[in-house]
DNA sequence: TTGTAGGCGTTATCAA
DNA sequence: TTGATAACGCCTACAA
């Protein structure tokens, strides 16, 4: 049985109810200005023939799909690897069942990078979150003049003042982390940038720089990595040859911070003894780490909730900030 | 900036290349019958205006939206926390990818089964991928009737001749787990059956008994337990009470297993010297436990795959065989 | 090969 | 409050 019985539809309703096909309309969307009588009509009609609304004719004429895009730009298997991702879509469903709108899952394939922008630029849906989690993956950015779209993760800094944009608030991270090695008595802390072309980057740095010159510490110490473990350990590296006597480091990601840990080990310097060190991420880097890493916890899930909120407001026309910071949290673990 | 601006339309490419709207239909959809020139005018007019078909529009008309639904009914978290859904989706979604469809991915929360069926019901898909793992939820099994739908997992055995399923082959599967243990010298094998009004558990129970039919040994030894630990803890007290000296366990399910593992234990029973034990489902029960268990692996990628590619034909008007059994691999651990 | 015209199922705009 | 009627953007016979 494949006999898919073609659907019934609206005008069928109005004739089973004995009115206008706009009357119809209107039940079904609530309108107030309808008689009882004819709601009662209506929805007998409705339930005697299974009515169920065609959205797709309804969003042609309405031009609204009351659907949402979350496109992934990864590859399937990397997305399902990272734990990142499915808080983050959690959080997005989470606070989309409460509205009206439903969440399209794009998992965007590199091999076709065309069909997702045409699902989006097609009128599918009303708007888009786009992650872009350790990437300057800039290939939507021009989606955001075309269609409502909040970028998540950690996006470019610059890419003009159109973007929204919801992401951890990595320069208070970066200071409180600062602080906190601050606060066990360190006074030589180096910082293990990431990719200075990321606005996470230079958010981290610059608020490691304040908390240094907040305590009337020298901030001269950074070497960049690129959010490697192998870059963090030859930034590493560099500090120490820069500063032997340093004691405190606060790399820009976990991954960083295990390469720079190797690079300490390697050199017979102990953790948190000589040097202490803090990562930023929170992710199985930092928990598996030898010793586990004093890191700073980001929250996918309220991001991904966040992100659905601020599409939602931008989609229904509402004033919306173009900048989100969501709340981090210090994870004190032994290496600090 | 969030003038979105009205994107061109299919006439205004017409009115720019001099030629009729059909004949842009035409090129857009890849129609042999157009001349060169006309292509080129066409291509020229489309690139010139940035011109996307609006897929909402072309559903309307064409009664075809080029995307299937993946539907997951369980929570986000549940789902997100379950491997085995995970790699469905992969699979889906890789093979989707090599086809002109687009997956939706939709999470039924609990809360709203409703709009899950109007979205599947609206025409917003041409078919959908049904999900149901661990469940007898038969919420959806209407939806055969309206819509093209590929149901995977664990799925109703009964249910008429109308449904599509792709499963593992559950009866296969328990055969060769129960032939492992007679290999290894065991004569007096139970069976711990899932729930029995699901189809797996009875061809897992099917295929054990077949095994030892055919090996000439007893099929007395059954319990059922509700696929939780406890209820495999339970069955297992009720086996070893009706038979102590029963030297194989051959449960439907890891956690099922698992949970005998711990009565065994309790009874100072080793395992597998005294009781061999083997699970099925090959997920994190049967990796944590101790010993770890034997089991039988389903291969959800290829499940999620085949769904995929089973739902497109039929959506396709193809043939389609109503049950796709999937092989399974025996995984052998220390537990027997 | 190309164009014309009607229709896909709803919503939206006016009159009535 | 209700009902015609015209969009919405595209596809598809059918005709030319």
């Amino acid at each position: 049985m494949t006999e898919t019985t073609s659907p019934p539809t609206l005008e069928m309703v109005a004739a089973v109810a004995g009115v206008s096909r706009s009357t119809v309309s209107r039940v079904v969307n609530e309108s107030p200005k309808v008689t009882p009588e004819a709601v009662a009509a209506v929805n007998a009609a409705i339930s005697k023939l299974g009515y169920v609304p065609n959205r797709v004719a309804r969003s042609l004429a309405s031009r609204r799909t009351f659907s949402i895009a979350l496109v992934i730009p990864e590859t399937t298997a990397r997305f399902f690897a990272d734990p990142f991702f499915a808080s983050v879509v959690q959080g997005a469903a989470f606070h989309l069942a409460k509205t009206e709108y439903t969440l399209t899952l794009l998992i965007s394939s590199e091999t076709d990078p065309e069909k997702t922008r045409r699902y989006l630029q097609g009128g599918n849906v009303d708007g888009a979150l786009i992650l872009s989690h350790h990437t300057d993956d800039r290939s939507y950015s021009e989606l955001a003049g075309r269609l409502p779209v909040v970028f998540g993760g950690r996006p470019m800094s610059q890419e003009g003042e159109d973007a929204y944009v919801v992401d951890a608030d990595n320069r208070a991270a970066a200071e409180q982390a600062t602080r906190h090695l601050i606060g066990r008595g360190r006074t030589r802390i180096a910082h293990i940038a990431g990719r200075p072309n990321m606005g996470a980057s230079v958010d981290r740095l610059d608020g490691w720089r304040r908390a240094l010159n907040a305590a009337g510490l020298a901030s001269d110490l950074v070497e960049g990595g690129d959010f490697t473990p192998h870059g963090g350990a030859d930034a590493m590296r560099r500090l120490l040859e820069r500063d032997p006597g340093l004691d405190a480091v606060f790399a820009a990601s976990d991954q960083m911070a295990s390469g720079a840990l190797a690079v300490l080990k390697e050199r017979g310097l102990r953790v948190p003894a000589d040097v202490a060190v803090v990562g930023f991420d929170n992710n199985d880097f930092a928990r598996s780490s030898t010793p586990p890493l004093t890191t700073v916890e980001q929250p996918p899930t309220a991001q991904g909730a966040k992100m659905a909120e601020v599409l939602v407001r931008l989609i229904e026309g509402e004033e919306v900030e173009h900048f989100t910071l969501l709340e981090t949290r210090l994870i004190v673990r032994e290496s600090s």
